[in-house]
DNA sequence: TATGAATGAGCATTCATTCAT
DNA sequence: AATGAATGAATGCTCATTCAT
């Protein structure tokens, strides 16, 4: 059986996954991560246009699953500061689990390419934090802020911890996770 | 009156930050900085041994004006809560007024100078931080955290509102940054 | 048929071969090697790591060339002063066909590339040379000096009179090179 | 009292020959001359046009102390024999003993440079050797041969060894010195 | 479809030379 | 006369992209 032509797609977005994160777009070469994919130096242009495209398309894939993360488990039935705390521990945990996600979504963003793509908020992973939002302030458990805003307050800390840990300022706890999330609440509770 | 050999450097350091901010570091050929500088490009190679070089050095003064920002104006006397709001709403004026700046630290920090810089917390525009954070936990009136959590939570949400403003997500006024503030001072109170 | 890969390589160190010779390693960009070897600016580095390895590359092309030639008809059996003769000869016409060859090695030996290399006597074209002179020796035909002194005795004179030749100084004549090679002889011999 | 012009000019002439003797004539910076004359970058181009002109009087230099040398002692009574063994050892040390001249010599030669100078042997060391040689063919003690080929044979063996000495290979003794004399000897007498 | 050799535009950096002081 | 800051042409090398097989 041979491989199936969306494997190689697929060999090439990760391996250009850990080069990016590793290295830097531009420090990246296409023959690298291709030789990382185990494929032709062509082949990358059988699936993307050219390397802007592939930076893309990895963008879209990882967003993808930060996103389909953060829905997991999510039940909407339940109050919303268990969604919400339920909710930032899994996308803590899941960008600390997988750095080259983390550090391959901040280059994006901190550069032109992020310029370009404006972020769409509605298109990343908050769709269900929209839902927790309105449904905070709604009820007024939850300041009634700007979406943009909340959203800041709540993914702002996070980031900011992954970055350090990262850059091996320092390690982080469980503990520290369950006390970040914490006060990630209170910046946004009523 | 002539001109000082500073001038020349400091022409050099500014035309980087701009265009450093606008295209990203890979994508600033020195030839385009030492014209936007109106030197030679052989010049830029007598005020810093390479590209590395000057882009630690534009590292240093971008720090150093943070820095002083920061700690304009605190009275060490004046109460932790009215020292921090202070501190947070002029750092947050100051990076959005000087765009480049910011472009330029955060993408320092996402790229592999700013893993190697490893950024001293102590040494950065903390110092006046820090000082708050001790005497306020002292007085149990903010949480008995980490600095660097207490940090991140205090810097994070308005890196996050800064960095979506830039990308011409929304426009921050006055307002929400006075809101932005209050809700960091709850994340953090105890 | 097509083109084999080699014919690139060796079209690159003829190229370069020649430039060299005409204007010694700093003066012959690697553009001007790759415009007259037909091929494209990169091409020269898919076959060779950097400039230095090209010009290692062709010392031991053209180290490899002269030793083929010293070996040529050399008969084992033959008297010592036969063989000499014969050799120095070979040698000498060699070089004086193949003037490039000549100023690459001149060249080479006398730059820190020819230092590093620290000729290694027993790998060059002597293999015969010892050969010869520890016959020599031992049947007491030649003096019993150390191999390196010999050598010097009966290359010295040739590579002196082949860089006047080449410097324009004069014209080399047949009955020359084997007066040359009577001389040496004379040098030698006990 | 302060240093006269000449001065500057002679530094910058010793420095040159150091330099160019250990890094060849393009690896070489006027600026690194100039630092190790310590003289200003440009005053090198008070004393001389250009690197080439720089170049081309430090040959002038160096060919005048050689020629001095050989000219030292020499008894133009004494034997013919005596005479050359006399300045073939003068010439073998002071090459062993001014590394610096042979090396910037050997270089000089084999670039460019030494073709378009196109070496007049009459005005090199060669004067004595000229009066040396036909004095001898007159006494009918040397080779009636071109002086080229004489000049050769007296000079390529000593200049070979000393090339192989700087390069490391191996270490010339006096006892060797005078077995290359003598052989040499051998070489051209009748 | 897949490959990887070949390409050449683009960039960091060097260094001979100039010229205002 | 002497200086050294400034210059920019020149060069080695990289790498995204193409295309013949």
């Amino acid at each position: 059986m041979t491989k199936k032509p969306t494997d190689k797609r697929q060999a090439i977005l990760d391996a250009a996954l850990k080069i990016f994160a590793e290295n830097g777009f531009h420090s990246s070469p296409t023959s690298q991560i291709s030789k990382m994919a185990n494929v032709g130096t062509g082949t990358i242009y059988r699936y993307f246009e050219n390397k802007d495209s592939l930076i893309n398309a990895l963008y879209d894939e990882v967003d993808q699953r930060l996103r389909a993360t953060a829905w997991e488990d999510i039940d909407e039935q339940a109050p919303v500061r268990e969604n919400l705390f339920h909710l930032l521990g899994i996308v803590f945990r899941f960008l600390l689990d997988n750095p080259s996600d983390f550090k391959f979504f901040e280059q994006y963003y901190n550069s032109p390419y992020g310029i370009e793509k404006k972020r769409s908020q509605e298109e990343t992973c908050d769709k269900p934090m929209v839902m927790i939002f309105e449904k905070g302030i709604e009820q007024q458990i939850i300041k009634d802020l700007p979406h943009d805003l909340l959203f800041a307050l709540c993914f702002g800390p996070m980031t900011m911890l992954i970055r350090d840990q990262l850059t091996g300022y320092f390690t982080i706890t469980d503990e520290m996770i369950q006390t970040t999330i914490k006060a990630t609440w209170d910046s946004i509770r009523l």
